[in-house]
DNA sequence: CGGGGTGTTGACTCCAATCAAAGGTTGTGG
DNA sequence: CCACAACCTTTGATTGGAGTCAACACCCCG
């Protein structure tokens, strides 16, 4: 029941239980999937109109901004279930641009499908609500634990989030998987430098704490990461 | 028309224009009251339940946590009009702490009023999704141009949100505003030392971009400052 | 007038950025 | 299947911006 195929779905679940007529109107929003290659944009910050959101359904995107000094800050990582763009609703143009991270495939869909259900549906409104919400406590748990501390506490942060949001989705995460970044990517999402992302997650790996290789996370005790780092389980 | 007496119609009625049952199911959130001093605090991070919200009708107030070091990060700053607390929508416990910055009012009310809202009017529904979405939008442009950028863009910008802010219930608001933060507040704000807060608003003085004394900002040219610190002011 | 919170200034330290070069890995085509 | 190129990662040396520590100046306010 709660094994949907769709990760939307499954993430939706993971919150409250689903009749089959909500279902429906969840998977509408899946109905045009679109494949992207990896470094492919969705789209890009600025452009307009802003009038579609987007499902990710399989594989990896990010979102960015690229700024004129040839830095990139990246804003958010999206995994299979998260809605892309959510928060820019009210707005008339992208904030940000949307890039696949490798061969992915993602639905758009029209702003009107999601006042649709705020018509039909006050349970599934109160439910992206909720997800929008969470999108919002997540981007302050980072202004606290990983904006304002240091450098090993922002990395340890950042994977205690990444295996908890791959979790909601993929209930069995072993302490080893797959986060398919650069070193460079992890930079720029954490506002610092590859060559110091190198040394910390060594230094990280020194105290027993993680592991990288490439694209594998091995994290050999969870619990004593996010204590490490004051990650609150609780809110993802 | 605009001109209502509540901050919290003003801030909605800048998004569209409200009919006098959707003001009639606002006005409800703002029926209790409560009178707040100086540093006393709504609630607590970490307390629960959390199954209340609270409009900012009154004064000055500002989300925090405090760290087992002894600094503490603000991550907010409410102003009257904004809904307090609306991000923990999903969350069984307070993930920051609310304090008044100032002698203010501010109504709680319950979850439920929310939810109502969500059965009874679709339109109002769709604008509350936009202020929550709105809110998630400037907490991007924070990571985007205060957090990943130097000391003096991270004050240049934070000054530009609070007058946007301001002048959305404000629209005749001056070059010259109350802003009732000690540079101690500003500097946990933008997750830096008050002496480097200190020396920043000095330096950008100098520079003629803009002026603090006391509580009283003074912007000579928004329009310079905001290409200073590429402040997008359409997403405010 | 005095005193506590607030703001300024200087000297010193340190974490992370920068610059630079050398290893590793992957994948592609000959 | 090897070789080479492109990218990614590691490591070292140096620089610089912001933190820290500390003393002093400035207001309000009582």
């Amino acid at each position: 029941m709660s094994k949907h195929h769709s990760c939307l779905v499954r993430q939706f679940e993971s919150h409250e239980n689903l009749e089959e007529d909500e279902i429906e109107l969840l998977l509408r929003l899946e109905r045009s999937p679109e494949r992207f290659e990896a470094e492919q944009d969705l789209w890009r910050a600025g452009e307009g109109p802003a009038d579609e959101l987007a499902v990710m359904s399989k594989g990896w995107a990010y979102g960015y901004v690229d700024h004129p000094d040839g830095k990139r800050t990246i804003n958010d990582i999206y995994l299979p279930g998260d809605v892309i763009g959510l928060h820019e609703y009210p707005l008339d143009s992208h904030q940000t641009s949307v890039r696949a991270l490798k061969e992915s495939t993602i639905c758009r869909f029209p702003h009107k499908h999601l006042d649709d259900i705020f018509e039909l549906s006050p349970k599934l409104t109160r439910m992206f609500f909720k997800v929008a919400c969470l999108q919002q406590v997540i981007l302050i748990n980072r202004t606290l634990h990983t904006y304002h501390q240091a450098a090993d506490h922002r990395v340890a942060h950042f994977m205690c989030e990444m295996y908890a949001r791959l979790a909601r989705t993929n209930p069995d995460l072993a302490n080893k998987f797959n986060l398919p970044l650069t070193q460079e990517h992890i930079a720029s999402t954490l506002g610092m430098t590859s060559v110091h992302v190198s040394r910390t997650i060594s230094q990280l790996s020194q105290e027993n704490l993680m592991f990288r290789q490439r694209d594998i996370i091995t994290i050999p005790d969870l619990e004593v990461l996010r204590r490490f780092t004051a990650f609150d389980i609780s809110q993802y």
